[in-house]
DNA sequence: GGACATTATGGGATCGATCTCACATGGGAG
DNA sequence: CTCCCATGTGAGATCGATCCCATAATGTCC
């Protein structure tokens, strides 16, 4: 590998003048120029990444911790992640936190520790005091993503959660259905609250409010979708449609109307949440609240690249907005 | 940030000794290493990564470029990755070739330059002559996964696509089918090939041949195994199953049978390849050939830590075997 | 008791870049 | 004719570690 030094040999010249011409900054006449841009070709240099970030402070690379890179959710956030940061001629090193504190502080410390400039955060723990300290005492900027706050951080995107629901519910509204379940994720999670508000938000629009709707609280699985629906059904609760919290909640929605022998839409019509990977996939395609994720580890990413700009901005915040995706699994309301 | 000088003086000793307790090599004397392990601790001391690189050349960090990390496939591959790399205490950089000759190779000469000791490669183009010259010359061993081969690779996994390929058929075979269709990826890919070779053998062991399967060749898309089979259809040709060369595939096909009005598995019956994350939410749900994605990623993996341990040693090769998912779109074949 | 290995420690070169500073030109303003 | 500023170049310190080598003390063997 040639470096600085069998550069400037070469061509006839310090290093210092290879460095300025390398990093196109400070005074280089045309002539010497040339002989080092010659140099440089002939000899395939490319300067050691490593070597730079060492002296000058910066990595040109950017830290990144999500709850599971291998899950379609957070690959696709990576997507975004990537786009962002490439366009911006920054490599960005992700990892998995798997929703542990301990697995989380050991991801976000290695980051720090291989000096990225700049690192964002989908934690799913709060993150643990030594390594608050730590951040704090590297002076990197942090973007987080999603629910989890954090005092460090400088920025963070999250989704309009509020007008997700309420446009989901609104839409089961507009098709004249009445008798609502929703079916709710963590009622502890942040985004589960303000859900509830949408939800709130969309029946007051028809002078309804929340009493007129039915809430089972639960997680985010296909198993709780199936099991709380089967047991709706099993003690005749009398409902038309059905909004669960996310894509993989109505994947056991639509298995457990079809075990029931109802059909959808035309007995009960299902409402998602995130547009999943799987979605279109479901029988019936399920209409859902897309959920742009790859847009937001776009827009975090972007974030936290401007934040690297200007160092002493403010706290940036950021809200992502929803769509409606309209396919086959809600119809008008029966009778 | 706190440097090794730090701790030397904090400790009353050396740079050179400190350097000997923090890498675990080399004579100290007790009272020494405890003195100096306390001012580690006290003063919060983690070793600069980039300039350990630097100086020991070697990163501690493996570099990865696939296809794409945004899709459930590579993002599964990745996880398997990761799982391998970080239990060997390494950092993973991972970058997106997106099928493109330049991209990949932009994604490559990143990763050497940012000195990685060794790379995984899942590439869908030849290798640019001047990214094999820039590898070579850095002596960085290379693994390769899947189909495409490369003359820098030191290692290489793929899946057993014949195996695969031979128990999809099988399967159809001993469920009593005789007028199968098998919907193949390109021609000109490698895996096409083995997969034919896997049929041949499963119509073989039936006491039949290739001129008793029909092969349509396409690509790995819904949307080509929708047309297909409706193409199939029209042309009235009778067949009782479909061995599709993926999932993808094998969901347009579930939906152009249930827009022809046929049901599955009574009327025909469905076999994918890849066991990819929808295909338990197809409907019905697809029964198919499971690709152990995180399980070649883990492998590649582990085999590239080998290589780095044991510079010397010749090619590794390894194949991963697959196994049939039985869930219900197929069943025994009618009349 | 001298030769030699083992244990223990520090000095200083080194990795490959950046960056500050000193210094040398040349041209335009006063 | 100075003075000063813009332009152009190189020497050498520096980033934070590793690693080779010199040196010294101690123990062991013949």
């Amino acid at each position: 590998m040639a470096t600085i030094d069998d550069v400037s040999k070469r061509a006839g010249v310090s290093r210092s003048t290879v460095s300025r011409v390398v990093a196109d900054n400070g005074y280089v006449s045309d002539e010497k120029r040339r002989a080092i841009q010659k140099a440089i070709a002939e000899l395939g240099y490319r300067p050691n990444t490593l070597a730079q970030a060492l002296r000058s402070n910066r990595s040109n690379m950017i830290g990144a911790v999500v709850v599971d890179v291998g899950t379609p959710y957070f690959a696709n956030m990576v997507y975004g992640l990537q786009r962002a940061t490439r366009k911006a001629g920054k490599a960005l090193m992700v990892s998995s936190g798997y929703a542990d504190q301990d697995e989380e502080a050991r991801a976000i410390i290695e980051l720090v520790d291989r000096s990225c400039d700049g690192i964002l955060l989908y934690l799913e723990r709060p993150l643990r005091a030594d390594v608050v300290e730590i951040i704090r005492a590297a002076h990197i900027p942090v973007v987080m993503i999603g629910r989890m706050g954090c005092e460090v951080a400088r920025g963070s995107v999250q989704l309009d959660n509020f007008g997700g629901a309420r446009d989901a519910v609104g839409f089961l509204l507009e098709q004249g259905h009445r008798r609502i379940v929703h079916l709710s994720g963590q009622a502890d999670f942040g985004d589960t609250a303000a859900r509830l508000e949408g939800i709130g938000a969309a029946l007051a629009a028809h002078g309804m409010d929340m009493a007129d709707i039915k809430v089972v609280n639960g997680e985010f699985s296909q198993e709780f979708g199936y099991s709380a629906t089967m047991a709706l059904l099993d003690e005749g609760h009398d409902f038309t449609a059905i909004f669960a919290g996310d894509d993989d909640m109505a994947a056991g929605v639509l298995l457990a109307l079809r075990h029931a022998g109802k059909s959808v839409p035309q007995d009960v019509s299902v409402i998602g949440f995130d547009d999943a990977f799987h979605a279109r996939h479901l029988w019936p395609p399920l209409t859902t609240i897309r959920q742009p994720v790859d847009e937001i580890g776009e827009t975090a990413a972007n974030l936290l690249l401007k934040l690297l700009g200007e160092p002493g901005s403010a706290m940036l915040q950021n809200t992502i907005g929803t769509s409606l995706v309209v396919r086959d699994s809600v119809g008008p309301a029966s009778h």
